[in-house]
DNA sequence: CACACGGCTTGCTAGC
DNA sequence: GCTAGCAAGCCGTGTG
């Protein structure tokens, strides 16, 4: 087969219609998914629309989302160098 | 009904457990939707890794979806707009 | 006076070459700027790295100096928000 | 001298009071710098505004300054690679 | 005057 | 290890 197409011929990569073919095929392949993805940001974005509506504030939904997507461990590791650093300065990060 | 939660008490949006249950709902469909968006940009980024695998540039293919991404109309606008600035200057953008 | 140039042809917003040059200068000026701002944007990454050089880990850093940035006030705020919001959800924010 | 602190105490690297003083002196140059480019990023904002304030429209002088910043060769460059695939497709990337 | 939108900035991840 | 692309959050603006 044609193996790397790359180097078959140097800055050619489209020599035959088949690869642009198949480059077409991939590139309606992504805009489909691209198209899928922004539907569900869209969405998304509506959910939060629909909790402002009912008196929450999105700004702290947010926050909330993005605390609990954080890996616990993660979070808790990250927390104690922190606190070293802070403490080595005798600081106060958090007044 | 409850109106406005928020104005209901200052600063005490949660002061039943219906808001409570509310809220974790909203998160919760947040959460799912927010899997479903990784889980297509994921199958976007496979995307890339087959179409690399099969000789193209991803960067290159990157750039044509998003040339094509951009609304044919509102590039014409842009750039006719772009133009006259352009020509006003006597410039060069594309030197 | 000239009022609002884009009102006194439509769509040609240059028709003297006196806009021309005070476009043109606007333009260098923002120019001149960007370069200062990339300039001093460069130095802040070389802090980073010499620091990095030292033994410091460059992320922890960046991440001191974020929290520092928040007004202490705001972020407390926050912080009784957020709390208020978590513990309606008898929620576990932090587990 | 000593070397990479990180590794002299595990997850200790401000076992000293010096690292201490290292510390907080990169974190103040950062933030001086940090201040410098908060102050050059407003006064482009301000440009801007005064370009606004002369009948031009931001939004365009922002394209043609972000143009202008793209290096020329690799602008080029770009477009000669893009050309080729866009050739390959019969496609009308510009259609 | 509130709300929606777009641009800017920042932090993260992946690829070279 | 570094740079570039990607995603998130923040903020100012225009609009109803």
């Amino acid at each position: 087969m044609s193996a790397d197409r790359k180097n078959s011929e140097p800055g050619n990569p489209l020599e035959d219609s088949v690869a642009a073919d198949q480059l077409r095929a991939f590139i309606e392949r992504i805009e489909r998914m691209e198209e899928e993805k922004a539907a569900v940001a869209s969405d998304i974005k509506e959910i939060y629309a629909e909790a402002k509506g009912n008196g929450f504030d999105a700004k702290v939904i947010r926050k909330i989302v993005s605390l609990r997507k954080q890996d616990a461990n993660e979070r808790k590791e990250a927390m104690a160098l922190l606190s070293l650093y802070a403490e080595a300065l005798g600081m106060s990060i958090f007044d």
